[in-house]
DNA sequence: ACTATTTCGTCAACCACGTTGACCATCTTA
DNA sequence: TAAGATGGTCAACGTGGTTGACGAAATAGT
């Protein structure tokens, strides 16, 4: 990776980069492992969705987008068969997105390999320069970071 | 957002936390100073070209895009003053595309706030903290996940 | 109990950024 | 000179966002 000369622009770019081989490995992998179709995106939203379920627009405010924005994404991923949405008994305007056992199976392997990438990470640098990176980005990212409101992170 | 809670989630979220991080303050800065329609993608964008300029073909090269996607980019960046098409006289399909002083000015900037910004971060951490991360992710990011090698662009 | 407000989901239009495929003009090379 | 490679652009489309509007249903206030 070519680094500008100028100091401040490495460590966005390595971040960037370092995330982005993460991601990319894991989707090969996940590829390899029946999921060829999960894209970056849809890992926060499975993730945001959690075992019991929520609503599209809890969603949309967990994931820091619009209720529409959140509502099209889990179209996507109702019609590749990660989530299918059922009405809420207690409140006929509601419809619950619940992962299916697709989405469950997608959502804990890229668990386990980020676990393992994460090793590997570990077995090149040691495991204690891998835990100072995640401690020292705790140190410096806001609390509310995961916000996905800034169009533009991901490419299409 | 709620952090998962399985560890190897840990590592690419707070990567790109880190990198959003930045970025979001960047461009609050570059907006401040003048620049409010700079968009995350374009400070790479105006990196790739570099001081010579470019073509669109080449640009996608370097960014590891489609021609037509970079076309396409430089065409916004064009409409919002920072990039100019001149016909190449050597060459009568190619049209180099080259920075404005708009676009040397807002990439000049953007140096300048990412060096603050990673001096903040080495008063936070140490400095050799700061190195030791980005040490460690030239290690583990593979050498073409960015081509942005353009040379001579400050101070050269 | 009835109105007023809020909330949920959806539709429509739009933007940014990416993709392929096709095509013409132009330069290069065999 | 004929054939091929390259550069730019148009068109159609996919994905992931944005606002604004609106009906249906729940909730709050008097």
């Amino acid at each position: 990776m070519a680094t500008p000369d100028r100091p401040g622009f490495a460590l966005p770019l390595l971040l960037l980069a370092g995330f982005r081989t993460l991601v990319d490995d894991l989707h090969a992998e996940l590829a390899r492992q029946g999921h060829p179709e999960l894209r970056p995106a849809h890992g926060f939203v499975l993730q945001a969705i959690g075992p019991a379920g929520t609503t599209a627009s809890d969603l949309g405010q967990r994931l820091g987008v619009s209720k529409q924005a959140a509502g099209k994404t889990v179209d996507r991923l109702v019609a590749l068969g990660y989530l299918e949405r059922v009405d809420d008994p207690a409140d006929a305007r509601r419809k619950l997105v619940r992962m299916t056992a697709k989405g469950r199976d997608g959502l804990h392997r890229s668990a386990v390999v980020f676990d393992e990438l994460r090793d590997r990470w570990a077995a090149t640098l040691g495991a204690d320069r891998v835990d100072a990176i995640e401690d020292d980005l705790r140190r410096m990212v806001p609390a509310d970071v995961f916000r996905l409101d800034v169009p533009g992170w991901f490419g299409g």
